[in-house]
DNA sequence: AGAATGACTTGCTCCAAGGGAG
DNA sequence: CTCCCTTGGAGCAAGTCATTCT
């Protein structure tokens, strides 16, 4: 009750509350504003109470305050004993020309550097960088020869690895002092910790997968190119001495503190809050409680869509075929995407011909559809999947008399899909199937795998399994691990000697038990009492290592971060580690908690997604 | 209608800090 | 205490989707 009386008190607009409570209070105070507003579900729907409380005319803030981006350090010239060879002979380069040099340098040991279009497009934007003299003399990158400047950067790492316990203590007080001053921002009278409060130093573009604009140029962010996000009545940050603000603006509709064009693909950057963040923690929290209504509609969803493979009309059989794979398959929606831009990537909308194979018969199952396409981040997606007749009729007929570089769903794009998918929930669109689905595969595995009587180990692989087939379902990938064999093996050792010295103990306890019967007295007694409890010690031990070793190698290839971060409801989790009595730091770690501190304080042990 | 823009979420990789084993 | 390995978290690219522009 106490708690309710608190929060609305320290949330009330009055100015004299402006001040800030100590990190943990606040964090309480405001996921309790929260819980009010949960609680208010019952009378309105949440959606209606969203609008009226604070989403009315999109607004998101009253007041904000904070420092502006921290920039990245000026570029300091390289010394005079470090050079750039041209042709052999050493060269001395302009400080711009040899900033760009720089950035080439230090990846000299990187696949990047190896290939044709990195190469290209590095040089074409290092050619029109340089002086007019500079580039009527270097003509060809394989005449440049950057091995000293890397060398010395190689060295100058080192070095700062091999600083001494008091610098390297005063390094770290100033960058807690740039984190303490640039860091925090205010907002709405509480003090809020800043995501990404730093520019994009300058460097190389580094595109995944085949991008056609690796090695470009990534220019310096300058005060000049940052608008300013803060409210009126605030005090405006100051620019760098010298310098002015591009624009400096108060615009409460929007979340971001500061922004700027990047120059590689003309994409607007943000600076923005942390996920602990009350705002942040607002709109996850917001995202499953759509995800939850889906819930409610969902079976309705596929007897609709089912029925519509049927349709006369191509469209809705496009429509609904590609609604099966985004539920099915949690697949994204999958944007149409600008030709020679990014790397050739696609998802469920975007889907070509080449992509699927149909096998009608297929290792004992019929109406198999292989999927084998590039999905976000190149990531390949490669997947046989038994489909029902009609949707393997449709798919037939989508196909027929396109090539191979043709849609599948040419009458279809993710905005007449989710427009469509608006018209059968509010607040529905493609992704929010992929959160359904993920949230609700975490429930039902938590559900069917954990045994109340395991200890707390065995629990803990429970969930990483839970958790491991909603990364399989998302197809959260990972490139195995670089030391994973070696570590492996350790951990496959540790284990070996676990054993030996539960063998030894076991003996021990054979001969205490005899000696015991023997001598029948105290000290005896004792001694074999202890020595049992050192048996049970090392096979629990033994235990633990060896849960952890299957875990590690059934996540060899499988990234769970991604789906524990953004799709699964935390909920889940906090009620999972209440009915089973298992520690929550088990399961989140300390960022995670503070991310998902709305749901620590909102879910007790039988809330239900 | 559909392209462009803007805002915000999702995703993987890399690397240094720090924690545990020896 | 040192070493080594794991893990946290920074970093930033690449998605989604609504809105605005043409």
């Amino acid at each position: 009750m106490l708690k309710h009386v608190l929060s609305l008190a320290a949330w009330s607009p009055c100015p004299s509350h402006a001040q800030i409570p100590p990190a943990s209070l606040q964090r309480f105070l405001t996921f309790n504003a929260m819980r009010i507003h949960a609680a208010c579900r019952n009378a309105k729907t949440w959606k209606i109470r969203w609008e009226e409380e604070q989403h009315a005319n999109g607004v998101k803030w009253q007041q904000l305050e904070h420092r502006g981006p921290y920039f990245a350090p000026p570029y300091e010239r390289l010394p005079r004993g470090v050079s750039f060879y041209y042709n052999g002979k050493p060269m001395r380069l302009s400080p711009a020309t040899e900033e760009i040099a720089t950035f080439y340098a230090k990846m000299l040991d990187h696949d990047y550097t190896r290939k044709a279009i990195f190469k290209k497009n590095f040089f074409c934007d290092w050619t029109e960088q340089m002086t007019s003299e500079e580039r009527k003399k270097i003509k060809q990158l394989d005449k440049c020869d950057f091995r000293e400047i890397h060398d010395y950067f190689v060295e100058r790492q080192e070095a700062q690895k091999a600083l001494p316990k008091e610098e390297k203590q005063k390094l770290k007080k100033e960058a807690e002092r740039i984190q303490e001053e640039y860091g925090y921002c205010t907002i709405d009278g509480h003090r809020e910790k800043i995501g990404n409060f730093k520019t994009e130093p300058p460097g190389l573009f580094r595109g995944r997968g085949d991008h056609p604009k690796m090695g470009r140029v990534k220019k310096r962010i300058m005060p000049e190119d940052v608008i300013i996000n803060c409210s009126k009545g605030s005090k405006i940050p100051k620019p760098p001495p010298g310098h002015k603000w591009k624009e400096v603006r108060c615009d409460n509709s929007v979340t971001w503190l500061a922004s700027w064009t990047e120059n590689i693909n003309g994409a607007i950057k943000y600076i923005m809050l942390n996920p602990s963040s009350k705002l942040k923690g607002e709109k996850d929290w917001q995202k499953y409680e759509i995800a939850r209504c889906l819930k409610g509609v969902v079976g309705k969803i596929r007897a609709q869509y089912r029925a519509d493979w049927k349709s006369k009309e191509m469209k809705k059989r496009q429509r609904s075929v590609a609604l099966y794979f985004i539920d099915k398959l949690a697949l994204r929606a999958g944007n149409e995407k600008e030709e020679g831009e990014t790397a050739d990537t696609v998802g469920c909308c975007s889907l070509r011909v080449e992509h699927l194979r149909l096998h009608p018969r297929m290792g004992g199952k019929e109406n198999v559809v292989e999927f084998d396409f590039l999905g976000k981040d190149c990531i390949r997606y490669y997947n046989l999947v038994p489909v029902e007749k009609q949707v393997f009729k449709n798919l037939q007929l989508f196909m027929e008399n396109k090539g191979p570089g043709d849609d599948l769903f040419d009458r279809l794009s993710t905005s007449t899909l989710n427009k469509h998918l608006q018209d059968l929930m509010e607040g529905l669109t493609a992704k929010v199937f992929r959160t359904y689905n993920a949230s609700i595969t975490l429930q039902e595995q938590l559900d069917a795998l954990t045994n109340e009587d395991d200890n707390v180990s065995a629990k803990l692989l429970s969930y990483n399994r839970a958790n491991r087939a909603v990364a399989i379902l998302c197809n959260h990938q990972r490139a195995t691990p670089k030391t994973f064999e070696k570590s492996m093996q350790n951990l496959q050792a540790k284990i070996n000697v676990k054993r030996d010295q539960l063998c030894d103990a076991k003996l021990e306890l054979k001969k205490a038990k005899a000696d015991s019967r023997c001598k029948r007295d105290v000290k005896s007694k004792a001694a074999l009492e202890k020595k049992q409890k050192h048996v049970e010690k090392l096979e629990e031990q033994l235990e633990k290592l060896v849960l952890q070793a299957t875990d590690k190698e059934e996540n060899k290839q499988i990234a769970l971060g991604t789906s524990k971060l953004n799709y699964l409801d935390p909920r889940i989790s906090v009620a999972w580690c209440k009915r089973f009595c298992v520690p929550i730091e088990k399961i989140f770690n300390k960022t995670q908690r503070e991310k998902f501190a709305w749901a620590i304080d909102m879910a007790d042990e039988d809330f239900v997604f």
